[in-house]
DNA sequence: CAATATATGCTCAATTTAAGTATAAGTATC
DNA sequence: GATACTTATACTTAAATTGAGCATATATTG
């Protein structure tokens, strides 16, 4: 067995640090992405270098890079996974150094999210219309990605894989008795990458099918440049998973904030609705929030109180964060 | 902001990628490390090269070298984290290319678990003493441990910096109201290391605080070659994590098993005693298990019955896997 | 003032969880 | 082969949590 670091077989790779950069302004969840500068080309994560000799962490990297370029004071930072298929980059798929990128989520509070030159924010449910259950089922997820994916399914070569097929959709989408989980964010874009479903598949020079690329942004939300979208379905999965039991929701609220921005915020993410009552008697009895005395008016009806996070929730419970009910098929 | 790939500053690094190689016998959590080759040198986590040329993507690289070099098959891989801080390597902290290096845990099957030669399984609580609970709280932790923690809390500069070593403290080792949450091995690994309380403390040249190097490995556990320690707290935290809402530890169990062996083999990873009788109810109705209508007379009382795992549970929940009570305090 | 909007308090049944009691079916010991 | 001991498994019960809805409070709008 090799001593690690006395391989001599290790080859140089150049590694660069992607931020998938979330908040969440008014209801709706966003992510920066820079805009496309050509024609024809697509929105891509921002990402920047990672300079082993200033840089001591790959995570301080991060950071100035980020702040260098856009601006932006980043709060919650954590790694999410880091990415280094040969496929990534179908236009460089030989030779040259291998190209390897860790991905980081971050949040940034929603008042800090200006725009920064070059860079825009984009509603995460544009990149992904079948993940916003917030009014049910999505239309599109029913009436036009559920039948592709039937077909996609039965047509299987053998009845072996047709049956393998039917189990991924199954737990992926949640097609039979386990409903929709809607942390498996990744599993469902793969799957729809691999049925030809997304724009991405045609431009890897995969097998194309059934699916008509002229019209894809309507049809299946907007493609990315390389595997970004695949980063960001990560991020999202990452994210509404860890709402569930850290207060990482409060990164992007402001500092005084009603319970129902709140839900609106953990909605957003989750991608589901909450019951109003039940969420506020939640966050109060988990006491992740303390009132304020203020009170908005900006609400339309009787003015709500505003309250703030309280961060001594952290050491009175093992694992603060918004419970939710998981794969209910609301409908 | 950077078009990524076409940042020209991005230094070329050396990746190789690690694992984390874990199983359960008869009772006790495993880990895989490569023995010390010398005197005075450490355990090591096995690792191996990335080759970019011939991997195409990084986990099938990893499966690779491990079936190479230890005939290991592996069965459940994820990745874990990428490591890349400067100070990774106390020795080669200047110049040179940055050595980064992506973890991985995998899990194999106790059956399947033989010894590769050069490397040995190693039970995971000789590694972290503090972490096993099975049999109430730890001796060592509440003899030693902890009061050597009090005092790195009072060694805090100003009472800024003490209160919040005391609140770092509470979270990471449940000294609150919160109580111990099993989860985070990885904060308090951290917590011991940078209190000086931890053998690799000192290798690293940091300061050195209220901690006798010489008998460091029957007080603090047995340390390991440069971050390696690190690394497992972290793979042994995701462990704790993913087997309450993925069936993941089916992956370390025989076909056929008992449920008393399940339930040893969960509380084993998980470092905490469960309630018999819950335990088996709880798995039964989650439909996670089948009876096979074979019995086993090898426990010493009365015939178990033989069960299965059984796979159709991904399609009927959400988030199969084993319920336990987070944070119990037990004593 | 009526209509309407949001905020907030409270109830209640269903479900889940934690802990314990009781019983079954073997092995070991004398 | 009676007795003690071990492990397996079924069942009971109280407490806590969850899901859903009803009722009331306090604002704005016309």
């Amino acid at each position: 067995m090799n001593k690690d670091q006395s391989s001599g077989s290790n080859q140089a790779v150049l590694l660069d640090l992607g931020a998938v950069i979330a908040t969440v302004t008014v209801d709706e969840p966003r992510v920066l992405l820079v805009g496309p500068e050509e024609l024809n080309s697509r929105p891509r994560l921002p990402s920047g270098p990672f300079d082993p000799d200033s840089d001591r962490t790959m995570e301080e990297g991060l950071r100035r890079w980020v702040t260098d370029q856009t601006g932006l004071n980043l709060g919650f930072v954590e790694q999410l996974y880091t990415f280094g298929d040969r496929f990534r980059d179908p236009d460089a798929r030989a030779g040259g150094p291998r190209s390897i990128s860790v991905g980081y989520v971050a949040l940034v509070r929603q008042s800090a999210a200006k725009r920064p030159a070059g860079s825009d924010w984009f509603d995460w449910y544009r990149l992904f219309p079948w993940e916003d259950w917030r009014n049910g089922i999505p239309a599109m997820l029913e009436n036009l990605l559920q039948p592709k994916i039937l077909s996609w399914i039965d047509g299987g070569e053998s009845s072996k894989a047709r049956k393998g097929r039917q189990e991924r959709a199954d737990v992926a989408f949640g097609f039979s008795d386990a409903g929709w989980d809607a942390d498996r964010v990744l599993e469902r874009y793969e799957l729809l990458y691999e049925a030809g479903l997304v724009a991405e598949t045609v431009t890897d020079g995969r097998i194309k099918t059934g699916f008509d690329q002229s019209d894809a942004h309507t049809l299946t939300g907007l493609p990315l440049h390389q595997d970004h979208r695949r980063i960001l379905a990560t991020a999202l999965g990452r994210l509404r998973g860890k709402i569930r039991y850290r207060p990482v929701i409060f990164e992007v609220m402001p500092a005084d904030f009603t319970l129902l921005q709140l839900q609106r915020a953990v909605e957003g993410l989750a991608g589901a609705p909450l019951h109003k009552q039940n969420f506020r008697r939640l966050v109060a009895a988990e006491g992740l929030v303390e009132p304020t005395g203020q009170f908005s008016s900006e609400t339309g009806g009787r003015p709500a109180e505003l309250f703030r996070f309280r961060p001594g929730v952290v050491r009175e419970r093992p694992a603060p964060g918004v419970r939710m009910p998981r794969g209910k098929r609301t409908k």
